[in-house]
DNA sequence: GCGTTAATTAACATTTGCGTTAATAAAAGA
DNA sequence: TCTTTTATTAACGCAAATGTTAATTAACGC
């Protein structure tokens, strides 16, 4: 697993994509009002976060009994970059599909 | 299960995230040619060319026997879009992480 | 038609992931 | 100090993922 496969792995989850989503519109939350907003238990938003937690993904701070979790910037950026790694590769393709739909409804293949 | 967190558990394995990353430098490669550079069996690749497929991540294109197999570009697109829809939130980071690296080796933290 | 090649599907074993409830740990407050 | 609050870890069950080898499917070439 290297570094890339385990934020990937973090963010295959719903539950976990939606902690990732709350925490980047909130900024920071502690565990518990994160664990109000899900469906599922306690217990299990929290082992949710320690995975994000060790893919590096959230950040965790510690003030008395609460923990407060926010998203690590740089896990984001780290997918971007390996998105934009390969924009020569689908760069292309995606400019070309909007110069399609903005320009000719009827396709330009052969 | 969304489409962005079937995308996101389709690259969360390390065969398959180098499946595509071959794929991207190949083009377009059979089946075959895959499962000859992979460590595992031809068998195990056909299924991770299958989640990969199901995720929408390659294309299949079928000529006699062979199976060509090709990066969906737009899979990457949809990532890059995720990124790119949370830039405010990263992006003040990495351009402030960028300019204490170029222009300020102490840092300008307190 | 028949054997070969390319690839997938089937069957099976093992591991990993995810949920639950119960138990534990640690700080706060009366 | 004793109880409450916040959060995590433990123990358990079950479903999903991943690997293997064997069997199957489909097209090629003689």
């Amino acid at each position: 697993m290297t570094q890339l496969t385990r934020t990937f792995a973090a963010l295959s989850d719903p539950t976990r994509l939606s902690l990732v989503e709350t925490l980047i519109a909130s900024g920071e939350l502690p565990a518990g009002a994160l664990a109000a907003q899900a469906t599922i238990s306690a217990p299990a938003i929290s082992r949710h976060l320690k995975v994000l937690r060790e893919a590096g993904v959230v950040r965790q701070r510690i003030e008395g009994t609460h923990r407060f979790y926010s998203v690590d910037a740089g896990a984001l950026a780290r997918i971007n970059s390996w998105t934009m790694d390969h924009r020569s590769f689908w760069g292309k393709s995606l400019d070309r599909l909007d110069g399609m739909l903005a320009l000719d409804p009827e396709g330009e293949d052969q």
